[in-house]
DNA sequence: GACTTTTTGATTTACGTACATCAAATTCTG
DNA sequence: CAGAATTTGATGTACGTAAATCAAAAAGTC
């Protein structure tokens, strides 16, 4: 049997009163007291029992996912994931609210990050847009207690206690080896497109690629980098346009969303040649491409994953614990058509 | 709040007693009462409190990892996952024992599991050897009551209430893409590298290898398959032989274990020839195989996750309970030098 | 209708922790 | 050293469930 408060008191020589004041860090203990009760708590190897303990005070942990309004799958499924969440809440002991803010705008963020530090919630989780005011008032509410994690996009250099998203360098880099390798020492044009650059996981991805294509595949030509706002249309578009325009392109890396509208572009020129195509996130479009070979390879970053791995990590910091980091990475998943879920 | 126990013998009209009796299925109850307490439950909709009911019954559960004695680099990863596992037993109200078992021996893992069929433990873990009478002794500790997980191996057509392990037929079929991609169209022969046709994982790898290899890659020709029983030395005087017979190989698929044996044997030959090789199991040899360019991809099947979701289903499983079919599904991960965790 | 048997109710204790209250003991202050 | 202030102890209640006991009520039997 794991020792108990009763095991401490005893083992200190003191009452089970004192005990819980060591514990919970109430006032009226003197100086030599606390140190005897803390020297017992670690003798006796002494670990507080969260359940009881959560039973005892009827705790909830109330949660704040802050969320971009944004229409691409990827939001979507990472919404629908966090509602899932919400669903469960009643075995979880949690109690999670969705904050919807204008994607791309760090002001919104603050805004909403400074109302969050006069609420006190449990844990904070957010899309973080990467700005300078952000990640003071990351820092901010970190500082006051309440912990903070990032999804999906990162806030380096901030003090968030973690970051629940996949390594985007890693990312682009793995998918400029794919595409380079896939095309086997051809040579030719490769385009990129992208959402924006105003974003850092895009950035991160694009800047990964870029470096293992010009260190181990100099015979891929990068052109300059499309950007599609992750609007299927303009995807669409400016594919069109770039294949229309450009017969020696032999690669296409989609490191953002709204691929509905590359791979729309795609179909359209099938016959016409062979690309290899890379893309992230998977969707129901881009499952359907990778099926049918109109992509090569997806990578993905399981939006459920990451909530549930927030919801945990947000929950141990609460009660002040560690959590077992490896169970918290978050993989880069790789699809071909033979390993789809 | 959620209903409690309280609310339902309110709703029901009955007392605490008899809401007890019929939530623990204890006798005594007339029918007619029994089924007014059940409509009551799902009326309000009552979810029992399983760290509350955890804390009052002093519940532990006792489990049994079953493992083969084997001596490569995977097994002792999961050994040790499962090591790592008990130490958080204190936490997690786990009591976590494990029986090693000759490897590729069906009797001896039913010995061991009629042993376990009296000892009537929470739930069984068992890595399994796909044998007819394995097969029967599981069904028949499921139907006493005992939930049983697969690990890493599957045991098809049984009653084993999940598999906690990677789809290897998938994983055969994206080591043959990546394998025919990676080689852009060349023609060669190609060597297979097993530890034995004796277990379901390996037989299912190199099912799903060759379907896609002989539908996709014609222009590549499968050699016959190399039995190495998972251990370096006898891989290494395997494809030291294969290569210095053969020059026309140029790919290699590496599905088992021992890998240590195959990479010295690649770095003998390292100057005079290029192969594309991929192989299972990140392990450290394998790591920094991928990192000097030995080997060009690594698929994985994460022995952590493996550990712990068997673990949150089995205790799932002996409270009647469900699970988050998602969380527990096990990927198969592809390293290239550029994702490695 | 008296009897047995079964079903139900009322009540209590326990699990490990949190938290509050009040009294007793100790320390500090002047 | 008295008096005030602080520290400590003793005790009880609560959280939601499990499990046991014993009495009371209802049902079934002859």
């Amino acid at each position: 049997m794991r020792p108990t408060v009763h095991d401490i008191a005893a083992a200190a020589g003191v009452s089970l009163a004192t005990v819980d004041r060591v514990l919970n860090q109430r006032a009226g203990v003197r100086e030599v007291t606390r140190k005897r009760v803390e020297e017992a708590i670690r003798e006796i190897g002494y670990i507080r029992d969260v359940a009881a303990a959560n039973l005892a005070k009827g705790r909830v942990y109330p949660l704040v996912f802050i969320l971009p309004t944004s229409d691409n799958s990827f939001m979507h499924g990472l919404h629908n994931e966090v509602r899932q969440a919400m669903i469960r809440s009643g075995t979880e002991r949690t109690d999670i609210h969705i904050r919807e803010v204008p994607a791309f705008d760090p002001q919104a963020l603050v805004a909403e990050l400074e109302r969050l530090a006069e609420e006190k919630p449990a844990g904070v989780a957010l899309v973080a847009a990467d700005a300078p005011e952000v990640l003071a008032v990351v820092d901010r509410l970190v500082a006051s207690g309440v912990p903070v994690v990032t999804l999906v996009s990162d806030l380096t250099g901030s003090s968030r206690c973690h970051y629940a998203g996949v390594d985007n360098i890693a990312a682009g880099r793995t998918a400029a080896r794919l595409l380079g390798r896939f095309l086997g020492g051809k040579a030719g044009d490769i385009t990129v497109l992208a959402g924006s650059m105003m974003v850092r996981d895009h950035r991160e991805r694009l800047e990964g690629f870029t470096q293992v294509m010009s260190e181990e595949f100099p015979s891929l030509n990068l052109l300059s980098v499309l950007e599609g706002r992750d609007d299927p249309d303009m995807a669409y578009a400016l594919i069109s346009d770039a294949l229309g325009s450009n017969d020696r392109i032999i690669g296409i890396y989609s490191l953002g969303a709204g691929n509905r509208g590359l791979i729309r572009a795609l179909k359209a020129r099938h016959q016409e040649r062979t690309l290899t195509v890379i893309a992230h996130e998977l969707t129901e479009s881009t499952r359907g491409a990778l099926t049918d070979g109109t992509i090569d390879a997806v990578l993905n970053q399981d939006a459920g994953h990451e909530v549930r791995s927030a919801i945990r990590v947000l929950k141990a910091k609460a009660d002040g614990l560690g959590f077992i980091a490896a169970q918290e990475r978050i993989r880069l998943d790789i699809f071909l058509k033979d390993n789809l879920p």
